[in-house]
DNA sequence: ACCTTGTTGTTACTGTAGCAACAACATTTA
DNA sequence: TAAATGTTGTTGCTACAGTAACAACAAGGT
């Protein structure tokens, strides 16, 4: 008779988003350390009220997480945690696929039309959302893309954004250092940016060093890439006019100023 | 203002499964055919009262499947479904994959000692853990692997996990016919099996076809593989000298019988 | 200016369902 | 009989579902 252990509650919390409850992952935990259990023992082992272990080791059974034995008394051993875990998330993706299609039916239905860009701004939150939003933006572009950001943003997130970006648009990158190739598609600005580098604000404390950046497309629509100090990106996308000329402004008086060895 | 309209049952299931309750898979599935819409727009458009709108949408926007405008009043955007739904799966996915980790450390803990195995009869349900079963069961053999079973189940299921049977074993097939080219690594019998076949009884009533079949290795190890009327596969496993002596008896009968005729 | 009207965002409260936890009892096995 | 098994019912708890009310604010009319 092995003691309760107890468990990590992370592990918990991960096989509840997994769809078991507390006592459902309890009792698999416990099964996993002691094949072939009695009841009494799984209640033994996984600390669950002996009571509450029949209900939920039929729904085990159910979800496939574990076996039964044909004695009397039942005996009951847990599937191995590798296929046990695929058991679960076999029902999820299939979950996720019937409503990703359901979803894009009724997401068709509505036209991208709405005042919903217009005028707006928006936050993003998420570097998934943000990156797509931007791949977005660069596949419409019609005439011009300029991009202002730090060298640790271009290279992890934006360089491989730029390739749908059509031939006829022009493209201007700017930022403070370029490792590697330089690529002759874009007219590139290697400006030693100090928005783009540590600051000290007030003077004693040292701002980390954030990715960061702010991107123009076609003079009409922007979108700025910020981080919070705890590293969860968000961004602001926009095509009203006051945001657009702000990003604007922004992006030629920092490269006059640079050029200007301002610093 | 577009009216409530319900919302198919079964999306909200699996929108549940993938870890959003009710009203936020209400407002998400809302916000998806109104771009941009305010709080009390998102109230009448999913039908949630409109004071649970706001911590609902606050969530919403936490889990990466809503942005939000600046303007006053907030205006609100869905996240395109496919990429609204990967979102959700990431965070599942990533947990699934801790719990894996996490699951097999404990698993390995203990030696696959125990009584487990030993003179009990287990059932097991769900066709993957019966099929991990048998690939055990196969790759394990020493001596002699022998399966009687129709032709269906063999196809389907088990003729790729007969490939890590060691080469030293020998293999007996039984099934009711053979389509395709025939093994040689297989001594394969292939007679009109009255128990394969589609059996009336009471005299009137046509049971079911049904896959099934029978698996006996090291003549100290025996599976049946059960399918009731619904389809759910079920199989009994056992090392019990018991169910091994039935099941030896039953192949060796069957055969015997086919062989004489009887039918 | 003032009052009205309607909307926004917030707070508090009630109801409900599913799970967690405990107690008691009938049934079987030794 | 004693011990263990399997079942039932009750209670408490928590998160979500649903309702009501209110302060803050803007727009419009007199």
């Amino acid at each position: 008779m092995k003691a309760p252990r107890d468990v990590p509650n992370a592990l918990l919390e991960s096989l509840k988003s997994l769809g078991l409850t507390k006592y459902e992952a309890l009792v698999y935990i416990g099964l996993l350390r002691t094949a072939g259990a009695t009841a009494t023992e799984v209640h033994e082992i996984s600390g669950v009220p002996r009571a509450s272990v029949y209900p939920v080791l039929d729904r085990l059974v159910q979800k496939e997480l574990v076996s039964v034995s044909h004695t009397t008394p039942k005996r009951f051993d847990a599937v191995p945690p590798d296929q046990g875990v695929e058991n679960l998330m076999r029902r999820i993706e299939s979950d996720a696929q019937s409503a990703r299609t359901a979803l894009d039916a009724l997401y068709r239905e509505k036209g991208p039309g709405g005042r919903g860009d217009q005028e707006l701004v928006w936050t993003i939150y998420g570097e998934e959302n943000i990156r797509t939003r931007l791949a977005g933006m660069f596949r419409s572009a019609e005439r011009s893309v300029e991009v202002l950001a730090t060298w640790d943003l271009l290279r992890e997130s934006m360089l491989e954004l730029l390739d749908p970006v059509p031939d006829s648009v022009s493209v201007d990158i700017v930022t403070e250092r370029w490792e590697g190739e330089q690529p002759s598609r874009f007219r590139l600005h290697v400006l030693p940016l100090a928005v783009l580098q540590e600051i000290r604000f007030p003077a004693d404390k040292l701002l980390p060093y954030e990715r960061s950046g702010v991107f123009l497309v076609d003079d009409a629509r922007a979108l700025l890439w910020m981080e919070g100090a705890d590293g969860q990106p968000s961004a602001l996308y926009s095509e009203s006019a006051g945001l657009v000329l702000f990003v604007r402004r922004h992006i030629t008086t920092v490269t006059e100023w640079a050029r200007a060895g301002v610093q």
